[in-house]
Order: structure tokens, then sequence, then C-alpha cells
DNA sequence: ATGCAGTTCCATGTTACATCA
DNA sequence: ACTGATGTAACATGGAACTGC
């Protein structure tokens, strides 16, 4: 039956301009607005029996009221949209300059273990030619990054790798695994919960593959 | 139970017009 | 006065859900 009304609402374009031009304003008075808004903000959709009853009230047609809730979902919705967009944007922004900044910190912890490296190197030379005491004592190796005693976290992880107990090329392996380890551990990345983009795979080699991917 | 036509409601995109800078 | 941008009421269309047969 509301069909039956708004077919006889139905006008081609020329009779909705003849109409339109026969109204003084097109626009819903701020009274009617002001109402229509308010029952919107209870509930965006409207039963039909409410939507008879409002229509009454306003001395509007109830496809008119249908009509004012359907633009009104779709206003609504688009500003959500543009809302939902401007969050992503600034979590995206933050974590953006959140990685930067690792970044740093990265290159700055490899700039104090290069030094820290040849300290090392050059003491135990050092030691070497003064023929005698006992080095080994020291070193850890099982190659553990997590090695113990009171130095601060991230040099400790970098610790043993001064011995001689690692050749060259799993001393190198290791140190990637224990940079990225220092940086940030795979629980500060979890939180971040970006949907998989930015988080480390499992296993150590696939690690540097995906450091070396946002990093270069 | 199932298929089907008719009805209603809704989301989405578009149009026509009013208003304003 | 003219114009482009913007907001909004109304409309068109297609899909989903419901109903009666």
């Amino acid at each position: 039956m509301e069909r039956e009304v708004e077919s006889l609402q139905t006008h081609s374009t020329a009779k909705r301009k003849k109409n339109n031009k026969s109204q003084n304003s097109r626009r819903f008075s701020d009274e009617q607005i002001k109402l229509l808004e308010s029952i919107f903000e209870a509930d965006s959709k409207l039963e039909p029996r409410r939507k008879v009853q409002v229509a009454r009230e306003l001395g509007l047609q109830p496809r008119q009221v249908a009509i004012w809730f359907q633009n009104r979902r779709a206003r609504w919705k688009s500003k959500q949209i543009e809302q939902d967009f401007r969050t992503l944007r600034n979590e995206y922004d933050l974590l953006a300059s959140k990685f930067e900044s690792l970044k740093e910190e990265k290159q700055s912890l490899l700039i104090q273990l290069e030094k820290l490296n040849d300290l090392m190197g050059k003491t135990k030379v050092h030691e070497e030619n003064m023929d005698g005491k006992d080095l080994e004592g020291s070193s850890n190796k099982d190659g553990d990054c997590e090695t113990t005693e009171e130095k601060p976290s991230h040099l400790q992880s970098h610790k043993n790798f001064a011995s001689d107990d690692v050749g060259n090329e799993g001393h190198e392996q290791l140190m990637n695994m224990c940079q990225v380890g220092a940086i940030v551990s795979p629980e500060d990345w979890h939180r971040f919960d970006s949907g998989g983009l930015f988080d480390p795979p499992r296993s150590s080699s696939a690690t540097s593959q995906w450091l070396n991917f946002w990093i270069n």
C-alpha cells in the first residue's frame, strides 16, 4: 500500500521540476530536521508503524520520512568511512615513524658493536702476546644470545662474538639474529597487530631476509 | 517440502535544485 | 550577475528477505 503512495508520488523529471517550482522550499524545516535527527540518534532504522507516526507528526509523507532515513544512513556511513580512513592513516604514520626510529637504533647499535669487536680483538692479540692467561672460561659455547651477567642487555647479546668458537660466517649470521632481537622482540611486533605486513617470520634466516626487505 | 511470483525494505548511485563563497 | 562547490530531497535500480499460493 505504501508502494501505491510512492507510485503516485513518482514524477517524471519535468513534473518534478514543475512541482518543485511551485513549492517555496524543498528543504525540511529546522523543526522537522531536529525531530528526525533525534529519532535517528536513537535508532538509524524506522519500523513501518513508527514511520507513519513520525510522518503524521511532521506533516510529511511516510515516503519522505523513509527517504530521509535512507539518505541519513548514507551520510552517516560516508562520514564513518572518512573517520576510519583518518584513523588508519594516523596509525600508519605512527608505525612508520616507530619503524624509522628502530632503524636508527639498529644502526647505532651496529656501530657500537663494531667498536666493541675492534676493542676486544685488540685486547686478545695483546693478551696472546703476553703469552699466557686462559681466556676460554668466559665465552659461551652454545652461541646463545641471551647470556647473562651485568652488562646492558643489548651488549650482553653480542658478548661472545669476539670468541674464536664461532666461525666467520656463523658469526655474521648470529650477529644478524641478535641484532634483530636487540631491536625489538617478536612480542613487540605482534602488539602492532598490523595484519601480518609488518610481522617478522619465525625462522632466523627468514627474519634476516624480512628485515633486509624493509631496510633496503 | 519446494518453487515461484509479488511485495517490501534497504544500500547505493544519480539527478535536480538550493545555497553559499 | 555569474560560477563552481557543496548539501540535500527525491528518484532508479538491484538484491535480500518475506509471504501467500
